[in-house]
RNA sequence: CGGGGUGUAGCGCAGAGGGAAGCGCGCCGCGUUUGGGACGCGGAGGUCGGCGGUUCAAGUCCGCCCACCCCGACCA
């Protein structure tokens, strides 16, 4: 490709919404440009950036037994009825009505397809194990895209689908996956580290995410360098204190006027935080047999935690989760800021495990200005449920080893899940096993967008001039530099510059000649900002020096080359580079 | 959806006491220049986000709306 001809224009300045580095980079290089939020053109650079990751995602995925597909985007809205994910799921959806008044849906993952598909393919065990993929667009309404490609409403994803007849079989491809998700990252030399993950709503019994470790992240992930335990927040586990025998002493109520808050009142009452105890209010969405209702939800925590919203979720079964409002939190007779479970009856309370084992904690007294002290689970209140509600914060104990745990901020860029029988069964895709019983296909499904997976890239690779991308992810090998000028030697110059250009393109090297009529300035600046690995540059003071001039992009060092071995020196580079990829595909340990 | 911010040329920005719409970069033409974002001369490019109002007169004042960005809520 000729720079003088490429459908991409390299900008100065970078626009003023970019703030993230990936962002103002894609844009400055002229890899993306905006359409609206979070969606994206890929301009012809990224096209071709995005085209080799997906390759590598299609040989990865092929090497264990992947069948490529290709499922719609526009579904009718029956598919997601029969699933319940058509009323379950809120604006996220995009829907739309076909010409005849049908509901339609954009996909936003496609396991209502799969389910589809397979409940019409699949009637035998012989037929299984399967693996089906796609690479397909996505919809997701997101209510606040951001920071570039990390977070955009439209996006290219792989998404696998593993069909099994038993859980073993679903272990087996699970594994796989998470080897090939792995190598698939590490081809693109980005560094992952998998951790567990919350597996929602849909059921399923294991969910790994692959996360890119970065400031920028909006994951916030929990991690022990004792034994390698890495959680998601909003699952991650830690080891609590253990039960205090002290005596419990008896229930008193204090005047603790206008102490709304846990800093205010352990100051007021001159006691730490962790002897207080705190209830966050929710409105849960839950069954109720077949109907949906809107619970409020007593949350009991130790005044010096937080809550964690999924867990708490989990526990209860909730759809749907959010922070009560003042009126209904006094609809039931608690005073916002003095509440407490103790005397109040109608609410669901969910205790977290750690307060039974801690005597004499304070609590409100629901009266404005007053607070019990040494309150007691079992003898002043109950609760409906007792479970591990809290989140997890740098510091606390690692549940496997005990030492510190770690928070760091990561971008997911793949997930894996064990669906399981929950499709297969809403949708009847069943297959009749060797005893001639009908059962559910077991699932798993597996997805890596590919732009946020190239924004990551960006995002560990660039400095203050630009990417520098690994060569696996790279739009082209070589960016070639003519420095012609006029005159004798500058013509000269120029024609060796296009008869490399030619001999590189005729061995089958992937490379853009810069021949615009620019200064060097321009040229050099921005082939570093395109990040293209190998750069050579060709201008009569090389020439004079007998050759060409070659330098990495992620190295200082330059090298003159004569031009008879340029094409030799070209592949040597490129093996270098590719083996230096090469010697990070190395098999992962599993971590259930 | 809550809080904050910004909309003026392709990009970055000035102009704000109401009175002919500017600068830098980029773009087009001619010439000079060619190893780290060159220079001269000449040019093109704007319903000042939109609609409505006040006024003799609105980029500027008032109202409504829209879009985009940031923080939070949210995220199969």
């Amino acid at each position: 490709m000729r720079m003088s001809k490429l459908f991409s224009q390299t900008l100065r300045e970078s626009p003023s919404d970019a703030e993230i580095p990936s962002h103002q980079l894609l844009l400055r290089a002229g890899y993306i440009r905006q359409l609206a939020a979070g969606i994206f053109t890929a301009m012809p650079l990224a096209q071709r950036s995005l085209t080799k990751i997906e390759n590598i995602m299609r040989e990865e995925i092929n090497a264990i037994g992947g069948q490529e597909m290709a499922m719609p985007v526009v579904q009718p809205a029956e598919i997601w009825k029969r699933t319940g994910r058509w009323f379950k799921i809120g604006p996220e959806m995009g829907r739309l009505k076909d010409r005849n008044n049908r509901d339609m849906a954009l996909a936003m993952t496609h396991e209502e397809a799969v389910s589809d598909i397979i409940k019409n393919e699949i009637h035998s065990y012989r037929q299984l194990p399967v693996l089906i993929y796609h690479i397909q667009t996505k919809w997701r309404d997101d209510p606040r895209p951001r920071a570039g490609l990390i977070r955009v409403r439209e996006f290219t994803m792989k998404d696998s689908y593993s069909l099994d007849r038993d859980w073993a079989g679903l272990d087996e491809q699970y594994r796989a996956h998470y080897q090939a998700y792995f190598d698939i990252f590490h081809r693109c030399d980005l560094p992952v580290i998998a951790v567990k993950s919350d597996v929602g709503m849909m059921g399923g019994k294991m969910a790994h995410e692959y996360m890119y470790i970065t400031p920028v992240g909006e994951d916030t992930l929990l991690l022990c360098d004792g034994c390698g335990y890495s959680a998601n927040r909003q699952i991650a586990v830690f080891q609590k204190e253990t039960a205090s025998d002290e005596a419990p002493l008896p229930l008193e109520k204090v005047a603790t006027p206008h102490m709304k808050t846990i800093a205010g009142l352990a100051e007021f009452l001159d006691i730490p935080e962790h002897q207080t105890s705190k209830v966050v209010f929710m409105m849960a969405t839950v069954l109720e047999g077949e109907e949906e209702v809107e619970k409020l939800v007593f949350a009991i925590v130790r005044g010096d935690m937080d809550l964690n919203e999924t867990k708490l979720a989990n526990v209860i079964k909730a759809k749907a989760l959010r922070p009560a409002e003042e009126a209904e939190i006094e609809a039931v007779g608690a005073v916002p800021g003095y509440a407490s479970p103790v005397g109040l009856d109608g609410v669901l309370v969910v205790v977290d495990d750690l307060i039974p084992d801690t005597p004499n904690l304070v609590a409100g007294a629901n009266q404005e200005g007053y607070h019990f002290i040494n309150v007691n689970y079992g003898r002043d209140y109950e609760a409906d449920l007792v479970a591990d509600i809290v989140a997890a914060r740098e510091g606390d104990a690692c549940p496997v080893c005990d030492q510190a745990l770690r928070e760091v901020r990561g971008i997911e860029v793949g997930n894996i899940f064990k669906l399981g029988t929950w499709y297969s069964e809403a949708v009847g895709a069943t297959f009749q096993d060797e005893d001639g019983e009908e059962r559910p296909v077991v699932m798993g499904s597996y997805g890596i967008g590919s732009g946020r997976l190239l924004a990551s890239i960006v995002e560990e690779y660039h400095d203050e001039y630009g990417m520098i991308l690994p060569i696996s992810v790279a739009p082209y090998q070589v960016y070639i530099v003519a420095i012609s000028g006029r005159g004798e030697k500058g013509a000269e110059a120029q024609a060796a510059a296009e008869q490399l250009y030619t001999e590189l393109q005729e061995a089958g090297v992937e490379v853009i000649f810069d021949d615009r009529d620019e200064s060097p300035g321009v040229k050099f600046n921005d082939a570093d900002l395109i990040g293209i690995p190998i750069r050579i540059t060709v201008g009569p003071r090389s020439l004079d020096k007998g050759g060409v001039e070659f330098k990495r992009r992620d190295q200082k060092e330059r090298e003159l080359v004569p031009l008879e071995d340029a094409l030799t020196k070209v592949n040597e580079h490129i093996a270098t580079l590719e083996a230096e990829i090469e010697e990070r595909l190395v098999p992962m340990p599993f971590k259930e």
